[in-house]
DNA sequence: AACATGAATGACAGCGCTGTCATTACTTGA
DNA sequence: TCAAGTAATGACAGCGCTGTCATTCATGTT
């Protein structure tokens, strides 16, 4: 097995640079710099030619040439607090949908819900001169809140809808999702209701506050049937949360979980109890992912948006760089509840 | 509402460079990029001194400067035909852990399981000059084959053990994988297993390949107990491919899926027609997602190592750029079959 | 005919850093 | 004592591109 070494100059030899192109065209660099980036400045045969050359030499740009030259780079920088997380798996997908075939690249950065990390993570993203960024949340540090309204370019909240916006912001509110899925709960019948939550970021912790309030306006005390932890979100969670719940809480006979991988382990747990699904304990999570409506029997859930979230803050990124007098946008995205039998008191009569 | 306009000069007035440090320091800019980037090439003293520069002005490399003077980015490209499955998550986070505080970044391209995608993102990915490359699969275009086999850095195949690496590469045999898990369901005593495979790609007709393989060492015919189709893979698409199957081939009486998704939805589905999961039907998935063992009955999988692959897939990329001469290596991560209940043919009786 | 206008193109410097080679000040062994 | 080595530092050019300003030339205006 023959080994290339990675030295410099490798590979470097056969690379096609814009004077490549515009010596075989005959004309000066910077015109098939323009005719690539500003094709209506350039006549459109000299144009044509030049689009030929490009393709028979097969010239790429150099984006760190790029970045240089112009002191903007075409990166555009994403902070998430994590990647496996399917919630935010969706939310990236629609980003790299939406980035696509454009000029534009997505970075992620992955702030482990550290905002001291989100901290370092954008001043290193800010030094790389990004063309816009997209970050999650609004419970940055007050450092991190500074460089980015002196980031010199769009920036884009995401997963919240709140006051005091950096720049644009798209989002849902989480209180008031959490709010109407414990209504719902109410409404179904259920008389005392408990909250299931892992991972108590900020996020996590409106979505116990609309249950409070939720569970305050209809006169329920809500007892001992609030279980949390700060331990990352599992299936197998689930269970044993709810093990505890009904320890401390046997009157408990509904639930609303933090999120639906919660949800779907309260479902398996409830099952291996024998309890009746629905007519004898209500189960509720949270974003409504594929798997619920799937679920057997299928899982009441509030629905968020989060494919369109992370599309629509892409395409705020490029809009606003189209146009930098564009004003700063602020979207709610809301959310739906999805009834299903996991909180029909009729099912399984 | 002021809107700021992100003109150019707008931040870039208060960008330290270098030579920002160097005079603050006293001495030259290439000795501060020394002691940043071979720090035992400075003495210790001025090595402090200029720590201290840094430190207080603030200095942030730019990243395009470093670049396009050494002809090198500190980019390591990751192709990845999807990044919501959460397979493919995985990885990723194995990625981001491993690359965390290095100098290094990763930056995804989605190739959506497009061959020509997967090729033009590898041009442009090489015309970045990256650090490494990491690509799943061992599919790719000549094209693209020729050009990873050009550019000049380490390239990591992954997802895959087989013949013929460009590179470095770091999987596991599907085929193998499959059969094993097919050997389980005939082992267990299940008399007429079927498949059921969705996203049919590369890597699932590999798996196909393994089921057919056990089936026909077993003396079992296969009848028509194979159901794919070229949809991606939901849980929601397990229960209706199981309602097709066991229309066309109603002996069947176990199932190896493709992956866990399905073989969730094969499972509520199963609820849902009153099987007894195990005892009158087997259920057998691919991946082992943390659902599998938290899910009622436990549904059987083979593990696959995921995390692992990414973990390691980024610190061979390392590796070989700390030593450029290290060959090139090929490792298996193997699989697990994890035995659980919906195989068990005792459970429920 | 003289001049303004705008479209198309070009010259040039420089973005912030690093590779390369040179220089200086110290050792060290014979 | 001196050639020869070594550690520490510096000078300089240039990576590939784009912002800026200058130039050219056809066209229209008075």
């Amino acid at each position: 097995m023959k080994r290339k070494l990675f030295e410099r100059g490798g590979q470097d030899k056969d690379r096609v640079t814009l004077a490549d192109v515009a010596a075989h065209v005959g004309t000066s660099t910077i015109t098939v710099s323009r005719a690539i980036r500003r094709p209506e400045m350039v006549s459109e045969a000299l144009r044509k030619r030049i689009a030929e050359a490009v393709d028979t030499l097969g010239y790429v740009p150099d984006p760190a040439a790029q970045a240089l030259a112009s002191r903007r780079s075409r990166v555009i920088g994403v902070l998430i607090p994590s990647v496996t997380n399917s919630v935010f798996a969706d939310v990236l997908s629609g980003l790299y949908d939406t980035v696509g075939k454009t000029a534009y690249s997505v970075q992620v950065g992955n702030t482990r819900y550290d905002p001291l990390t989100e901290e370092e993570l954008t001043r290193v993203f800010i030094g790389q001169r990004p063309a816009g960024l997209i970050v999650a949340g609004i419970d940055q540090t007050s450092n991190t809140k500074a460089m980015l309204e002196r980031a010199g370019c769009p920036v884009i909240q995401i997963m919240e809808f709140a006051d005091g916006p950096i720049d644009s912001m798209i989002g849902f509110s989480h209180r008031d999702a959490a709010r109407a899925a414990t209504e719902h709960l109410i409404a179904q019948g259920y008389k005392a209701p408990g909250f299931i939550g892992a991972r108590m970021d900020p996020r996590s912790q409106r979505r116990l506050n609309g249950f409070r309030q939720a569970l305050q306006e209809a006169d329920i005390p809500i007892g001992c049937r609030e279980i949390t932890t700060v331990d990352p979100s599992r299936v197998g969670l689930g269970a044993s949360l709810l093990d505890t719940l009904l320890e401390r809480a046997p009157e408990t006979d509904a639930v609303f979980c933090n999120n639906d991988d919660l949800a779907l382990g309260v479902q398996f747990g409830a099952q291996r109890r024998g309890l009746k699904i629905g007519a004898e304990f209500g189960i509720c999570g949270f974003n409504d992912l594929e798997v619920m409506a799937a679920a057997y029997p299928a899982i009441t859930s509030v629905r968020t948006f989060r494919r369109e979230m992370g599309m629509l803050a892409l395409q705020t990124v490029l809009d606003n760089l189209d146009d930098p007098e564009k004003q700063p946008t602020v979207t709610d995205l809301g959310y739906e509840l999805m009834a299903r039998a996991s909180t029909d008191r009729q099912t399984g009569r």
